[in-house]
DNA sequence: ATGTGATTTGTACTATCGTACAAAAGATCA
DNA sequence: TGATCTTTTGTACGATAGTACAAATCACAT
């Protein structure tokens, strides 16, 4: 079943254009957009610099290419999950499921790389912390969909719970999500090697359990209708 | 009650090194370490660029003393905050206390600096998703303390939660809270206008309230012991 | 085998980076 | 006022950045 690429697909030997952009995903999603320069992408794929302004002009259309590779099917992988998830019946349970739908694809793969998912969801979490334009751009106009529908999804499980309370909270579980993959070995620290914060299973049940369980926390206006404020401060 | 200054608070007029790490500050936390030339922020402070080296001598240099100015005061405020905390009787009330005295010093100032906490937890948040090598060391050696103290606070409201859920779901916590100061304009979108996702008032409040709850979830193992578990995916 | 189009290589150009350092300017006090 | 110390300025240097481009190399249809 080895099927021998026509000219279109793949050149050399090794495909180097999916090399450089496994490599350059890599390297973006640990160090940084700007840390990491065209010869470390290149060296890392064992490639020629020249090799990557071929294949993907600039630096910038490099990670767009990125993005395009992996947003359209992790968004589709999202929205299946999602159908699924409305019809589960019990109320409680369409809820995790929901939550379940957003969180999966995050984590594992959105297309056919294995791993893939959190190896991008990280870089995304990077691009957004490092304020880039051009993932700022794509993400907004990409993911925007698949988060109202997360968003009124969920709203339909609580429907006495105000949205702009469940905005607040989808936006904490995508923080909380991005966290995990960008520092898990804070949780093995912190946890003294009891949790391994790079086993993907736990953190995806661990933030589902949790979130769930932030989602289903009393509406803001009416928090605590009938106890007084705790002591916040010492002074003033 | 326009003091004078004695020389060795202050040299020129303005105090130079100041505005050099108020504008480094706001830089690095809004395009991360590596995009910002030295340059960039010697204009922003209305310097030159040799006086950047002249105060700090390199740019990690500069880094590290934003860490230096930072770290103490924010700590001490948390350690007061959760001393505070656990003073409290109610259980419940407790809880919501501990987590405010982790949360309200990242936002509010941790020094006599305006907002400055906010400004400063944001570029911690940057530097952690950059993977910068200064914040890392000097952040694992500041910060562990007092996250141990909190999640030995957390379990002790929550003895019947294992320390390991705590890890995670303070994790999670901390995620969310860096999260919600990179990106506010997301939950202003999301909410289609109707919620402020930089006032730092309501960011607090949501978090709090959403933590709260997230903690209180019932532990991992034990979970929905009677109940099957909802659909999660369509193929395997 | 050979020509043709796709890819890879090697190298060079310009811009900007972090940093160093000497000279100028200001402050402080005898 | 003049000596001394601190701070600011201006400029320069080597390293590295992104990108361009011509030459070399490869895959493959003819």
């Amino acid at each position: 079943m080895v099927r021998k690429p026509t000219s279109k697909e793949t050149a050399r030997k090794p495909n180097m254009r999916e090399a450089i952009l496994a490599a350059a995903e890599e390297l973006f999603a640990t160090n940084g957009f700007n840390a990491v320069s065209v010869r470390d992408i290149a060296q890392a794929a064992g490639a020629n610099p020249g090799s990557v302004t071929y294949h993907f002009k600039t630096k910038d259309g490099l990670l767009l290419e990125i993005y395009r590779r992996h947003c359209g099917p992790m968004n589709l992988r999202r929205f299946e999950l999602l159908a699924a998830a409305k019809r589960v019946r019990d109320l409680q349970d369409r809820l995790e499921a929901v939550v379940r739908a957003y969180v999966v694809p995050a984590f594992t793969s959105g297309s056919d790389l294995a791993g893939g998912g959190a190896r991008f969801t990280r870089l995304r979490a990077v691009m957004s912390a490092e304020g880039n334009e051009v993932a700022r751009k794509i993400i907004a106009q990409t993911f925007d969909d698949t988060s109202h529908a997360f968003i009124d999804a969920v709203h339909e499980s609580l429907p006495h719970i105000p949205r702009t309370d469940i905005v607040w909270r989808s936006h904490f579980l995508l923080g909380a999500l991005y966290y995990s993959l960008v520092t898990p070995d804070r949780v093995s620290r912190l946890s003294r090697g009891e949790a391994d914060g790079s086993d993907a299973a736990s953190a995806i049940e661990q933030l589902v359990q949790a979130t769930v369980a932030a989602f289903q926390a009393p509406a803001l206006d009416q928090a605590a209708p009938a106890r007084r404020r705790p002591v916040v401060s010492s002074k003033t």
